[in-house]
RNA sequence: GCCCCUAUCGUCUAGAGGCCUAGGACGAAGCCCUCUCAAGGCUUAGACCGGGGUUCGAAUCCCCGUAGGGGCACCA
C-alpha cells in the first residue's frame, strides 16, 4: 500500500474519549502500516465551544497511548498550523473563492427568521430546511445589504436536483437525493469557518489521503464531497466508524453515564481516567483495536508492532458496537501478567503513596509476583498488598476465629502456630508452609480451618496474597507480632 | 417529520453461495489444581431479527418489513 497522509481531528470540548481514541489509533496504525503519516488537527472553529485543559488533555492521553503525529501541535510540519483558527484566513479565502465561482452565496437572513423558518418547519412536520431565500437576491439588493454593513454568512450552493454518490471503504456507494440537502453555511458571520468547509480545505491542503473519522460525519459526507467537488479537488478514500454504545447496548454513553462508570464499575470511557485507575496502555490499545476491527477467527492478543502489522481497513466492522468492560479487564490481565516485575513494581509505587502507604522500593519488587496475577489495574494493589506496609493490620475478630472453634479454643491455636514460627529455623516459605500443614494436622484440623485466622491475623484480609510467601517476606518478628496480636484480639472477645 | 447507516451466541466477532450439525474471545456455569483470591487446564450452555424472493443450494445476494443507531445548527 502506498503511504498515506492520514488525520485525527479532534475538537477540543472535551476530554479524549475512547471512541476518539480508537478513531486516533486506526489513522496512526494505517500510517505507520504504510509508512505514511499521521496528522494531528484541532478543530476549534466554534470558540464558544472550547473547554479549557481540552487539548492538553488529548494531547497527553494520546501520547499515553503512545500515538505519536507526525505533525501537529508541539511537533509542527509542513502544513502548520495544525490548528484550525490560526487558519481562519485560509478558510475565508476558500470560501470567497467559491462566491467568485458562483458556487456559494452570501445570506443576509438573521437568526430570528432562521429560527422561525425552522419551527414552521416543524410544525408542518417537514424537513428543516434553509429555503435558498438569499440564494435568489439580485447584485443590487445584495449590495444594498452590504454597504448597509449587514452580517452575512456564506453558503453553499447545493444543486437543487439530481444525486450525489460518495463511496466509503468499508460501506460502499452512499448515494443521497441532492433535494435533502439545502443550501448549508460554510462561513460564519464571525468570519470563521465551519466545520465543512474548514475540515475539507485543509484536508485538501494538508494532502490527507484517507478519511477514517466517526460514523457520525456520514450524513454531511455528501456536504462534503459536494464541496470537494466544487474546487475540482480529488477525493480522499473515505471511512466512517461505527460509534460506540453504552455497554447495555442502548444509546451513546452520556456525561452522566460515564459518571457513573467511574464511580461503581471503577471504568471509564475517558482515557486520562483509565490512565489513572491503573490501566496499561497496551491494553487499552489492544480493546480499542478489536472494537470494530477483527483480524481472523483467532487472534486477539495484539501488541502495538503487531497491529501495525496486522491492521487493515478491510476489515473494519461497519456495526456498531457496545462497550464491554470486561474485556477490557481481560486485556488488563494479558498485558499485566506479561510485565518485567522491576516495571511493574515502579507504576504501582504511586498508587501505595496515594493509598497513604510508604511502599519500600525493594520490598515492593519482592511483593510484586505474588500480586501480579492477582490485581486488574493498578488501583488494586494497595488494598491487596497494603499491609506488607503497615505498621499493624486491623483484624475482624470474627473472622480470626478458628472454624468451629471458640474463642478461647481459637487463641490457644493462634498461640500454637505462634510458638511453632518463633521456633522455627527458617521463615523460608515452603518451611513455614511444611510446619504450619503439619501443625493442622496434629491439631486435627483441615487446612484452609487453621490458615484462614492466621491469614486474618497477619494481613487483616480474608483475601491475601500467598499466607506463607506473604510471612516469609513479613519478616519473623512481623509475623509473630500479627498473631499474637489476633490471638489477645480473641481472648478480649 | 425527513435522510443516512447497521443487523450472527448476553457482549466483541469469524463467516465474502456449498468447507456451517456456524468457529474464536469476554462473560456465565461446572470440574480439576489449590492456604484465600487469582492465574492456569478441561468441559458445558449460548446466535444467523422476521417474511418473501434469486439459486440445485443462502448466515452469506436482492426486496419488503421490523429493530437499533446516527444525523437534520452561524457545533464538531
Amino acid at each position: 500500500m502506498q503511504p498515506v497522509r492520514v488525520r485525527f481531528a479532534p475538537s477540543p470540548t472535551g476530554f479524549l474519549h475512547i471512541g476518539g481514541a480508537r478513531t486516533a489509533l486506526y489513522n496512526y496504525l494505517l500510517a505507520r502500516q504504510t509508512g505514511g503519516s499521521f496528522v494531528l488537527r484541532i478543530e476549534d472553529t466554534d470558540q464558544e465551544r472550547l473547554v479549557p485543559g481540552a487539548l492538553e488533555n488529548m494531547l497527553a492521553a494520546l501520547r499515553w497511548l503512545g500515538l505519536q503525529w507526525d505533525e501537529g501541535p508541539q511537533v509542527g510540519g509542513p502544513h502548520a498550523p495544525y490548528v484550525q483558527s490560526e487558519r481562519a484566513a485560509l478558510h475565508r479565502a476558500r470560501a470567497e473563492q467559491l462566491v467568485l465561482a458562483g458556487k456559494a452565496y452570501y445570506c443576509y437572513c438573521t437568526r430570528e427568521r432562521l429560527d422561525a423558518l425552522r419551527t414552521e418547519q416543524r410544525v408542518l412536520k417537514r424537513p428543516p430546511r434553509y429555503d435558498g431565500h438569499c440564494r435568489g437576491l439580485s447584485a443590487a439588493e445584495a449590495a444594498q445589504l452590504r454597504a448597509a454593513g449587514t452580517p452575512a454568512v456564506i453558503r453553499f450552493k447545493t444543486p437543487a436536483d439530481g444525486s450525489t454518490t460518495v463511496t466509503d471503504a468499508i460501506r460502499g456507494d452512499i448515494t443521497v437525493q441532492n433535494s435533502t440537502l439545502d443550501d448549508f453555511i460554510i462561513l460564519k458571520s464571525d468570519g470563521l469557518s465551519l466545520y465543512h468547509l474548514a475540515a475539507m480545505a485543509d484536508d485538501h491542503d494538508m494532502g490527507i489521503t484517507h478519511v477514517i473519522r466517526a460514523d457520525e460525519w456520514l450524513p454531511s459526507l455528501p456536504k462534503h464531497a459536494l464541496i470537494l467537488r466544487a474546487f475540482g479537488w480529488p477525493e480522499p478514500v473515505w471511512c466512517h466508524l461505527s460509534v460506540f454504545r453504552k455497554p447495555s447496548g442502548k444509546g451513546k454513553m452520556s456525561k452522566r453515564d460515564a459518571a457513573e462508570l467511574r464511580g461503581t464499575e471503577g471504568h471509564s470511557i475517558f482515557v486520562h481516567e483509565l490512565r489513572e485507575i491503573g490501566y496499561l496502555p497496551a491494553a487499552v490499545l489492544n480493546w480499542l483495536a478489536l472494537m470494530g476491527w477483527s483480524y481472523d477467527d483467532q487472534k486477539e492478543d495484539f501488541d502495538m508492532a503487531e497491529l501495525v502489522r496486522c491492521f487493515s481497513l478491510a476489515r473494519v466492522n461497519p456495526a456498531a458496537a457496545a462497550v464491554n468492560f470486561e474485556k477490557l479487564d481481560h486485556f488488563q490481565g494479558v498485558h499485566l501478567r506479561r510485565m518485567p516485575v522491576p516495571l511493574l513494581a515502579t507504576e504501582l509505587a504511586p498508587y501505595f503513596v496515594a493509598a497513604g502507604v510508604q511502599a519500600d522500593p525493594a520490598m515492593l519488587e519482592r511483593i510484586v509476583p505474588l500480586i501480579q496475577e492477582r490485581i486488574t489495574t493498578f488501583e488494586d494493589a494497595p488494598p491487596l498488598a497494603g499491609f506488607f506496609f503497615r505498621a499493624s493490620v486491623d483484624c475482624s475478630s470474627a473472622d480470626l476465629l478458628v472454624k468451629d472453634k471458640t474463642a478461647d479454643e481459637s487463641a490457644a491455636i493462634l498461640q500454637r502456630a505462634h510458638a511453632l514460627l518463633a521456633a522455627l529455623p527458617t521463615m523460608q516459605h515452603s518451611a513455614v508452609n511444611a510446619a504450619l500443614t503439619a501443625l493442622a494436622a496434629e491439631l486435627a484440623l483441615k487446612p484452609g480451618q487453621l490458615f484462614s485466622p492466621l491469614r486474618m491475623a497477619v494481613t487483616g484480609q480474608k483475601v491475601s496474597p500467598p499466607l506463607f510467601e506473604s510471612m516469609e517476606l513479613l519478616g519473623r518478628e512481623v509475623v509473630l507480632a500479627r498473631i499474637a496480636a489476633g490471638a489477645q484480639l480473641l481472648q478480649a472477645l
